[in-house]
DNA sequence: CTGGGTGCAAACCCTTTGCAATGCA
DNA sequence: TGCATTGCAAAGGGTTTGCACCCAG
């Protein structure tokens, strides 16, 4: 699994945008920031470097969108989710923590608190299965 | 701010749809089943619906993909997000808790647990301020 | 009747894919 | 030179919008 990569100043400015970045740039952040140095630089690139970075740890994506498309629920009452990160199947918990003692009021940086979500992502029972299956072959 | 809601069939079915599911249905499931009865339903037609079941708190919609678009960061460390629902700004915070904690492992449900995330929407200051200057006028 | 509701089509946004040209090592 | 990388163009998936027709009240 031995891999050449190849210094580019695509690559180079993508890492140093994020580097400096406190903040959580999208996609098009990045594409914006470094079009300034590289005016030709493409999305495509964006994409594949992130991709990559991401990959080998040298970046960290927010995990908020890995499940697509909008979902709806019928239940009303206070629950927290987890979620499948292979089906996407998400299942309703309630979670042994108070969610009001989560931020004292110096963390929450000013903020108007709506909502806390708490989202716990792995493998639900069935797609766990299939990954043991497949590592057997 | 009084309305006139229309009792229709393409209503009641998306509702039943929903009382009925334990799980979280996407818009297509939600789409697939109600076709069943209603063959020539349309997807504008769950999406307002939704979103109107919504606004008057007879449906939730899962908070997770609030945030359009993937974003990434540089902090490898592990911490969680305050995230502002109107401008989409996101701050790292760390919150006063054991995330090993949250879960027993009945609660759990067989799953595989491979993240934990806590957000926490809301406005941010700026935001929050655009909202008070608002509301004046 | 009348305004709310429906659904087709088209537009949109973000993301991924195919592929030929480019450039690093 | 060889292969990774780039970037254009097109496709794809989910969502929103415009608008003419329809129907519940």
């Amino acid at each position: 699994m031995i891999k050449k990569y190849h210094k580019t100043a695509q690559r180079a400015a993508i890492l140093e945008c994020l580097k400096d970045n406190k903040s959580h740039p999208s996609v098009i952040d990045i594409y914006k920031e470094v079009s300034k140095k590289l005016s030709t630089i493409s999305m495509t690139t964006i994409y594949n470097t992130l991709d990559l970075l991401k990959k080998d740890g040298f970046v960290h994506e927010l995990p908020m969108n890995k499940v697509e498309g909008r979902k709806f629920g019928s239940n009303l009452t206070p629950h927290d989710h987890l979620i499948c990160n292979t089906c996407g199947i998400v299942v309703d918990i309630e979670v042994d923590v108070d969610h009001s003692l989560l931020l004292t009021e110096k963390q929450q940086r000013g903020f108007d608190i709506r909502e806390i979500c708490i989202n716990i992502y792995g493998l639900c029972p069935h797609c766990k299965n299939m990954d043991t299956k497949l590592n057997i072959n």
